[in-house]
DNA sequence: CAACTATGTTGCCATATCGCTATATAACGA
DNA sequence: TCGTTATATAGCGATATGGCAACATAGTTG
C-alpha cells in the first residue's frame, strides 16, 4: 500500500504540484515587493554594498518616511536585512537570488526592445 | 585596439548603470503582473500547455471578467500571448523566462521555510 | 439574420498603496 | 536629563486595483 503519514494526508495523484492558493499568495507577495519603481531603486542601490537609511533616501529621490515604508516592505519579503548601528540602520541585500530575478527580468525587457526596433525597421 | 563597432557607439566608463527611472518603471511594471495570486494561478496553468480563456476560468476559481482583466495585464507585460482559434481565445506563455522567475521565487520561499522550521527545532 | 457561445468591456464598491506631514521612538553626546 | 540626529510610525488624501454584475462584441451554426 502507498506510502502515507499520518501529516501528510491523501494526496492527490501525482500531478505535477497546482500550487496550493497560500504559496501562491506568498509568492505573489514576495514579487509586489518587486513591482514598485522606488523599492527597484534601492534594491539597485544596494547592490552595490549595504547602506544606512540617509544614504538610501538621497539616492531614492523620495521622503524618508517613504523610504521607510518601502524598506520594511522589503524586509517582510525577505529581501533585505538590517543591522544597528549607533544611530544608523543598516540595510543589505538578504538573498542574492535578487540580482537573477532582476538580471532576467532586465534581459526580458531588453530583448522586447530589440524586437521593437526591429519591427519598426 | 580596442574592439569597436559602427553599432555599438561610445559606451559609457563601466560605471554599473544606475538604471533610469523609466527602465525602473517599466521593471516594476513587469513584476506587478506577478504579484497577484490569481494571475500566478493562471501562468501556472499555462506551464502545463496552452489553455482556452474558458479553461483558464475554471482553473483561476474566480469570474470570467476577472480572468479576462487578468489576462490582459499578463498579455501586456509580454508575459502571454492569444492566439484566436473560432470562438476561443488560446492563451500560451510568450517567455519561458518566466518558468526561471517563479522557480526563483519559490526556491527562496522553500529556503526561508526551512529556516523557520529550523529556528523553531 | 437569429440564437447561442466565448470573450471583452464598463461601472461600481471595497480595499490597498503611495507620498506627504506631523509625531513618536531610539541612540548618542553634553 | 536635555538636545540632537537617525529612523519608525500614524494619519490623511489621492489614486490604483480586485472582484462582481451587467452589457457589448465576435464568431458559429442553423
Amino acid at each position: 500500500m502507498a506510502r502515507k503519514s499520518p501529516t501528510t494526508r491523501n494526496r492527490k495523484p501525482a500531478t505535477p504540484k497546482p500550487l496550493s492558493d497560500s504559496a501562491l499568495e506568498m509568492i505573489a507577495h514576495r514579487f509586489r515587493a518587486l513591482s514598485e519603481p522606488v523599492r527597484l531603486r534601492l534594491l539597485s542601490t544596494l547592490m552595490a554594498g549595504e547602506r544606512n537609511v540617509t544614504q538610501l533616501v538621497e539616492a531614492a529621490g523620495t521622503g524618508q518616511a517613504n523610504v521607510s515604508k518601502h524598506l520594511s516592505v522589503l524586509k517582510q519579503a525577505g529581501m533585505i536585512t538590517t543591522r544597528r548601528d549607533g544611530l544608523s540602520t543598516i540595510c543589505f541585500i538578504a538573498d542574492p537570488s535578487i540580482h537573477q530575478l532582476c538580471e532576467i527580468m532586465c534581459a526580458k525587457l531588453k530583448a522586447e526592445h530589440q524586437e521593437r526596433i526591429k519591427a519598426l525597421g
